[in-house]
DNA sequence: TTGTTTTATTGCAATATTACGATAAAGAAA
DNA sequence: TTTCTTTATCGTAATATTGCAATAAAACAA
């Protein structure tokens, strides 16, 4: 098969699956950890920071751009890149019951 | 290819992309959320909340397992599935530089 | 105009993932 | 013992992902 079956799914499960799977690549993790302590985010200093060739960054940044997790505005000749604040609280707010949750392990 | 090319990257950042992956689908964040929200972790009880045959779930809590998000312990017939609450703190902690950074967004 | 720079897309091969029926394995219950 | 319950694994088919060279597209520079 290989399709997954969001159907079975609600929309806010699927939303945080596609977050998690989209920084679910060490590459698309080195590029959000880049644009989490950059001020400048000119997609040539990603490339050039991602240790993989211009096309497959390229690649990666689409699936990032794709979940919402970041975001590009053109400026002049290049693509300026930085994270979505707002997809990312969502992320996290998402997160928020299970990392309460381990804070007081019941079970096993 | 299809090859992750996991040794230009780091420890950190491939372990933090193995939790995000594990993460990235569905059935395996409804997995998780049914784990953060119940006192009991039957595995009966888990492949009773997911609309996938036992199989698929049983090959998701696998990969759950394997990532290090759950552990499952023998219990005389069964399994009691839980959240393993150490790694969860790492990849919050692994996390938070980005949700930090959010919080005063500085470029596009 | 022509050329250069920057980023995206296409095409392809290799590998990984998803899903499920069938079956195996191991303990509980009879 | 046999049977039932519970979970894991195998085998397979369909689809997705990863990576890169080559190329395209679009804006700037000369």
């Amino acid at each position: 098969m290989g399709l997954t079956k969001t159907d079975n799914f609600t929309t806010e499960q699927n939303e945080l699956a596609a977050f998690a799977k989209a920084l679910g690549h060490p590459a698309r993790v080195a590029i959000i950890e880049y644009l989490s302590s950059q001020a400048s985010c000119i997609c040539g200093s990603i490339v050039d920071a991602i240790p993989l060739a211009q096309a497959t960054v390229s690649q990666h940044l689409k699936e990032l751009k794709n979940a919402g997790l970041i975001q590009g505005n053109i400026e002049g000749n290049s693509i300026c890149y930085c994270l979505n604040p707002e997809k990312w609280k969502k992320f996290k707010q998402m997160l928020e019951p299970t990392f309460t949750h381990i804070e007081q392990p019941v079970c096993c």
